[in-house]
DNA sequence: ACCTGAACACCGTTCAAGT
DNA sequence: ACCTGAACACCGTTCAAGT
């Protein structure tokens, strides 16, 4: 024990590069601020690390680590819904976590741990191996792509500073100003298309994908669910 | 008519940026490669464009730009599934065009037709407003999730040459030998959580997809459809 | 109206050299 | 074993200047 302790270790790097994320966004997070973030020049990183990729699979597990798993409690679909919505909570608590998660399948030990529980569910459910399997899937494929278009500003206006309310206004004049005789549609739902509501958005999805699932089981058909 | 005809255009623009794109995929794709490749210098291009991101808008709606129309006859869940099946072949067919999509919410003129296609005929199959403007975006999250994880390497093998099926191979593995004792599920599932058959994989969820909002029809329970 | 040259403040990565 | 200085080949963007 007491090992010399080195100044900068994997965990340390990935620490640091998680404060810049959040400061910087993952558009301004360099290996160079990384380094500074962590006391070091930017050189000294590609010891630890072989490149920026293999730092941002770090931070990617890193991400993950604040993830709880719900109570096990409830029919499988409430626990179900209840990975989503932890899921995209996550995600949306650090700037651009979904950017940085999106197309990263190298899974961490965070990653998987999670991973072997929601399986370990779906499988208690019911469902067969090939189909647990899948429903994870689709379910992080939803999750990931939902929140990514969610932490991306809808406009310049927004990049800009403007908030999502207001973006959503004008998103929603766009529409309703677009020819009608073209694009009937686009004009009638102009409001229900901009509707900045996206808790409501993602629960209809999530319900969906409940519901498509649902129908894979033996005692299928009881969609929705009504009161236990 | 027969004006000066300038030299570099929006639309030429965009064009010299999908060849680029697929040459050199988004990490590659700089101004100064697009500006070479219509022949002409970095800073000619703000003349044109007010930023790289107004020039990866036009990108993205050049991607867009190739999209066919599905044809109208079919259940509407049958025009359904091959919406999806089109858009994911559509990013399929271009380097990065998940990643290129992903985050870019601002629509260009080929991204609004798709949608008012898309709105009429979810109307016509009798959902509400409401569900049918959540069901086209809830589609489109879904595909642009999927084929994101679909287009980013595997591994760190893969990223550097390895095919598809031996990184698949190589991640099964990993989950197999994983200690049986914290990860039971992941060794019993290894392979179906590494099956490269994506066709299969996007398939499923397309399905699940649909047969969730099959159940907000009138009509509802029948859920995969038998035959016609 | 459209394009250029030159510059500014950055990047990721390599590598010999230090300790 | 771990870190640095210096360099290389790039970036996006601005701006005065050209035509």
């Amino acid at each position: 024990m007491a090992e010399p302790t080195p100044a900068v270790t994997r965990q340390s790097l990935a620490a640091a590069a998680l404060r810049v994320l959040e400061r910087d966004g993952l558009a301004g997070l360099s290996m160079r601020k990384v380094a500074a973030e962590v006391g070091v020049r930017a050189a000294s990183l590609y010891w630890h690390v072989r490149n920026k990729e293999e730092l941002l699979d770090l931070l990617n597990d890193a991400l993950i680590a604040d993830a709880e798993i719900p109570p096990r409690e409830g029919s499988w679909r409430e626990q179900f819904l209840e990975y989503g919505r932890r899921h995209r909570a996550l995600l949306l608590a650090r700037r651009d976590a979904a950017k940085v998660v999106a197309g990263r399948l190298a899974p961490g030990p965070h990653t998987l741990a999670v991973l072997e529980d929601q399986l370990d569910r779906l499988r208690a459910a019911g469902f067969g191996d090939a189909d647990a399997a899948m429903a994870s899937y689709l379910l992080s494929a939803y999750v990931q792509g939902f929140v990514l278009q969610e932490q991306s500003p809808l406009s310049a206006a927004e990049a800009a500073g403007a908030s999502r309310g207001e973006a959503a206004r004008a998103a929603g004049e766009t529409f309703r100003t677009l020819p009608g005789d073209t694009y009937p549609n686009l004009v009638a739902l102009a409001d229900d298309l901009t509707d900045p509501d996206m808790n409501t958005r993602f629960e209809f999805g999530l319900q969906r994908l409940a519901d498509g699932l649902a129908a894979l089981l033996p005692q299928g058909g009881t969609a929705s669910g009504g009161p236990s």
